[in-house]
RNA sequence: GCUCCGGUCGUCUAGCGGUUCAGGACAUCGCCCUCUCACGGCGGAGAUCGAGGGUUCGAAUCCCUUCCGGAGUACCA
């Protein structure tokens, strides 16, 4: 039987890095088995439902290049896929009908006041809190036909057998056992008519030949009312997979404390989808061998259920940023150019940076300015492309997110950069660097623009000058024209630069030398 | 409180009764490469496998107890 999974996220704030892990496990499994990636929308609570909510899973998806094959958007053998709508076509209410025809549920017309007694009563006595029975699960039909009659408003629960053991075999974990008599009786149907997730994803996933069961972990204490849902309906049980969750270097649930959250705002730093993905499906999952840095097609290839982990794992951004790079890495020379431009670009990425402001990690130090970021960033977009197309590269290899391109390339840009004072008193002030930029001013001319070209005319310098190492040459030429000590190779750069621009730096610095 | 789940280097993990006084990766430290910074390569430090009892010739791996952490305990999902 071909696998069947469905992503089925409630709309109801951001898409934030918990649930698209949630998403990429059942991306990777449908891939990887040749399976159906579903999307489902649960909206069956209308007090939570936000519309800006569902732009933003379907941005955020879109982005991260999960991608489904039924789904609201594009339609498929079971929709309608978003459930307000599945029970406006009473498919809920045909089936709870079943339910209560068999007797595997009944309406309870309970006050909230009354429930709420009830477990303050629960507490107070310290046994288990919630709906065991009430009056209602074993109310005569009379009883029910005047409580109906007197217009009483009423939920229907499920009636969960007792005195019995229920069992849960999930993929991960094993056999979960319980005493059916702590199972409590849950609401099905919502007073407003509307069912809860413990119906409606239940009676979907069966609907829809849903496969596998995948959800987080919070779900395990849920899952025997579900099993008995299934066994009610005499329904064939899909696997069950209660995956870890992420958490916070704390061990609790990750929430802003930790940093960022939202997906989007990885997105928005610089992070590559794929590299987010990598990073993602490696916590609670490996390979079984020491693979780590994957190709998507590597990826898919090698995720199995059997290398899910029970415990849950902490997101070390350290290892994101490892991985990153690598993938940055990893992208063609004839891609880079719009992978940057594009990011460059992104409306969100301005927004964020637009409104970032951090403190510096280092006291006293000077915050990190968004704007600033986002300033740097744009010289890249509206230079020569050509120009930006030979800069890049170059700073591939040193660079951590897509945003540190702005910083790295900052100089190409600037006909006089900023100068690093320190790097100047260090270099500037030895005596043979007056002459060297003046000679190297007067060579520059008459020399090809070519690395190797720039590489022996420096070399020749240090045989001239009789030194022992290129340090002293290169040093200086390199703070001269870029401001900075480190950077890329000094001979590639001066070939980028061309002698025009280098002409500039060397004047200035040749002012500065005194 | 009750019910479940979890517990291997700081972090992510390999490990499924012996070939493991526990392997890899990130981070960290050192060396090499080298015009700097990175990248890359090599090496070091870092886990008595939460603890205590068993079972066994032999346990991180099986059993029991215990401790700690987490989740659920809604007419939210």
């Amino acid at each position: 039987m071909s696998v069947r999974v469905r992503f089925a996220p409630s709309p109801t704030g951001l898409l934030h890095v918990g649930a698209l892990r949630d998403a990429l496990h059942k991306f990777l499994l449908a891939r990887h088995s040749g399976g159906t990636n579903i999307l489902r929308i649960e909206d069956t609570d209308r007090t939570r439902y936000n519309a800006d909510s569902e732009k933003e899973f379907i941005e955020t998806l879109h982005w991260a290049g999960i991608d489904f094959d039924e789904g609201p958007h594009i339609g498929g053998p079971h929709a309608p896929y978003r459930q307000s709508v599945r029970k406006e076509k009473g498919i809920y209410a045909e089936w709870i009908q079943v339910l209560l025809s068999k007797g595997f549920a009944y309406k309870a017309f309970d006050t909230p006041e009354e429930l709420a007694a009830m477990r303050e009563q629960q507490t107070a006595n310290k046994v288990n809190t919630g709906y065991f029975g009430g009056i209602w699960r074993d109310a005569t039909p009379s009883q029910v036909a005047e409580a109906e009659a007197a217009g009483k408003t009423y939920v229907i629960r499920q009636r969960i057998p007792r005195d019995t053991t229920i069992v849960v075999e999930d993929l991960i974990r094993g056999r979960i056992e319980w005493d059916s008599n702590t199972v409590d009786d849950p609401v099905l149907i919502k007073t407003d008519g509307m069912p809860t997730y413990h119906f409606a994803a239940m009676v979907d996933d069966h609907i829809m030949g849903i496969t596998h069961i995948m959800r987080g972990e919070e779900w395990i204490s849920s899952a025997p009312k579900h099993v008995c849902l299934f066994e009610a309906f005499g329904w064939d049980k899909p696997v069950f997979v209660h995956c870890p969750v992420i958490v916070g270097n704390d061990g609790k649930k990750l929430s802003k404390r930790h940093g960022a959250t939202r997906v989007l705002d990885y997105k928005a730093q610089g992070y590559l989808p794929h590299a987010l993905k990598n990073f993602i499906a490696l916590i609670g999952w490996s390979p079984g061998d020491e693979r780590e840095a994957m190709t998507e097609a590597e990826l898919i290839e090698a995720f199995d259920l059997s290398g899910m982990q029970p415990s849950p794992g902490k997101f070390d951004i350290d290892k994101l940023k490892w991985i990153n790079g690598i993938h940055i890495r990893g992208v063609s020379a004839s891609e880079l150019v719009s992978v940057v431009l594009q990011y460059v670009c992104d409306e969100y990425v301005r927004e964020y940076w637009t409104n970032f402001v951090e403190e510096s990690p280092m006291p006293g130090k000077a915050p990190i300015v968004g704007t600033d970021v986002l300033a740097k960033l744009d010289k890249i977009a509206s230079a020569d492309s050509a120009y930006v197309a030979s800069i890049l590269p170059m700073l591939q290899e040193r660079v951590v997110t897509l945003a540190d391109f702005g910083d790295g390339a900052e100089f190409f840009f600037d006909d006089l950069p900023s100068m690093d004072q320190k790097a100047v008193d260090k270099w500037f002030k030895q005596e043979h660097v007056r002459g060297l930029f003046s000679r190297l001013l007067a060579d520059i001319g008459r020399v090809p623009c070519s690395v190797e070209s720039y590489d022996a005319l420096l070399k020749q310098y240090q045989v001239d000058l009789s030194l022992e190492k290129l340090g002293p040459i290169v040093h200086p030429v390199r703070v001269a024209l870029t401001g900075k000590t480190a950077g890329p190779g000094l001979f590639e750069l001066m070939a980028v630069l061309g002698p025009d621009r280098m002409k500039v730096r060397l004047e200035r610095a040749l002012e500065l030398c005194v």
